[in-house]
DNA sequence: CATATTGTTTCTTTATTGGAAAAAGTGTTA
DNA sequence: TAACACTTTTTCCAATAAAGAAACAATATG
């Protein structure tokens, strides 16, 4: 028996709460989280976890172990951390969550360019719309746009600035007639991002413009898409309307107007040591979006 | 790979300085102990040992991660010590070295005893003349008669002490002349122990008596079988005789003389958290041979 | 330069791990 | 009280990894 494995599965188990959880999020099988905790117990000759079906129940001597389970396996981790520091090339695995349309558009050539950078790290990629709980899910990195508030226990380091823009299809502003103005937007068929804070109000001009239409929806891509179909006007991050506005399919309006910025953070657990490939990927980010200042102008 | 294993075996090799002597030492294969420390090698993609068939030498970071290891592995044992602690049944294994003699002898019925009583325990018992270092041959336990100073790093525990008889058997008193003092024994066969400080020095009567004889060993319990065959006198330990002095065998002389003694230790590494197996067995020889004083009178 | 010693590699055997599915347990609900 | 929904545990089989023997390679020593 892998006995570390044993412990870090334990540890796993209680935080989760469920074996079953805990089997899903690690990729095993129930039945593998069962025996682990098993020959643990075996092993100590004593019982961790009083478990009904129902309900798992830490005995009084699991809370102890479990402690010290923690302190033991932090450093473990302390120490290959201090070990890969002191390597040349970093390697291991980085399980990031990002959002769903950050990993679409802009992320996803700078973690190409980091995996050729990085030829020993491995990438475990989720993308998803609703922020994960980066402990519960086991990630590395979050990468998201703030938004909500920082959970404690969390360091929260930004890396660059997002710029939004307005943009329409050449044929739609042929057709509705120009947008030079804000009040013009009132106007326009203006399409609606549902998680956006402000709603149907877009902060541009003096003090917003409140838009209509008949389009709303909870994808700034697709936004992006039916823009280019001619369908209204879109208020879409720069990151993701920057392919469109360089090839033509689309074009901004409004661009001397102010506009709102958006922050994108690195959100990972506080540590004694980070690993390095982590610290690595974090200064790479920055460093690349500082290579590619288009997407934040 | 079990990273504990690994961690085990690089601490080890470590210590006694060669992979083959770490093989013999822990009952694997030298192939084994090789593939321990390569995977773990690999898995922190750094050499931790720089080493040619002849020496071998720890690199910066082996040094470095040499010390962390020992740091958890000692968590490691405290932790399990510490569970075993609250148990009501210690299990685990104790590898006990002792001296020949004891354990042929006096040991030998105490050890059948405590593996009745404790039958989660796994006894690996290691008899040897010569006092083994403790450390160098992973032993939990050592039970020796005191003469060579303990090391430091070591806590010795008395556990009983034993008394000698002189002893010869009926027919050959029968035929040299009876022994009703010291310096009888001037006129007859004293066997001489080899490991015997004072050597030819028999410490009976006030200022002990310089034996003389043809035969000297290095082994009590063959001294005593040549005193059965009414080759001669032995000064021998009362552990050994016992038995035969009950049969009549053999029977005692200069009873009543001041003889010295002799205690037994038991010898074990200073740790945090002694393993309860361990405080158990301990207690529970001290306890035997309280009940069988008939060893020491 | 031969030799003895020691770590590494290779290959085969053996033991262990891991997963799918069935079984068993447990609290809830009808 | 019985059916149920949801968990953990067990069982069995396949895949994987560990372990050992022996041949191999490397290197100080005399």
């Amino acid at each position: 028996m892998d006995k570390f494995k044993a412990m870090q599965c334990f540890v796993r188990v209680v935080e989760l709460g469920r074996f079953s959880k805990v089997a899903e999020q690690s990729g095993a099988s129930k039945s593998m989280i069962s025996k682990q905790i098993s020959s643990l117990e075996a092993e100590l000759g004593a019982r961790l976890l009083q478990r009904t079906t129902r309900r798992l129940q830490l005995t009084q001597l699991g809370e102890e172990y479990l402690q010290r389970c923690r302190e033991i396996l932090r450093q473990l981790e302390d120490t290959e951390a201090h070990i890969q520091e002191q390597q040349q090339v970093p390697k291991g695995r980085l399980r990031i969550n990002a959002a769903m349309a950050l990993g679409l558009t802009a992320l996803a050539p700078a973690f190409a360019e980091f995996m050729r950078q990085y030829p020993d790290i491995e990438l475990d990629i989720q993308l998803s719309d609703e922020a994960q709980d980066l402990l519960e899910h086991n990630f590395d990195l979050g990468l998201r746009v703030a938004s909500q508030p920082f959970d404690s226990g969390y360091v929260g380091k930004a890396i660059t600035q997002f710029s939004y823009s307005i943009c329409a299809s050449p044929a739609y502003l042929q057709q509705n007639g120009p947008i030079n103005h804000p009040d013009d937007l009132l106007n326009h068929q203006c399409f609606e991002y549902s998680y956006f804070r402000s709603k149907n109000l877009w902060p541009v001009g003096a003090e917003g413009v409140v838009i209509g239409g008949r389009l709303k929806a909870n994808s700034s891509v697709f936004l992006l898409d039916m823009v280019k179909q001619g369908m209204g006007v879109g208020f879409i991050p720069r990151f993701i309307s920057h392919p469109a506005l360089q090839s033509g399919e689309v074009v901004e309006v409004l661009a001397s107007e102010q506009k709102p910025r958006m922050t994108l953070y690195a959100l990972y657990p506080v540590r004694h040591f980070a690993p390095p490939r982590l610290s690595r990927f974090i200064e790479f980010l920055q460093n690349w979006f500082a290579r590619h200042p288009y997407l934040c102008s």
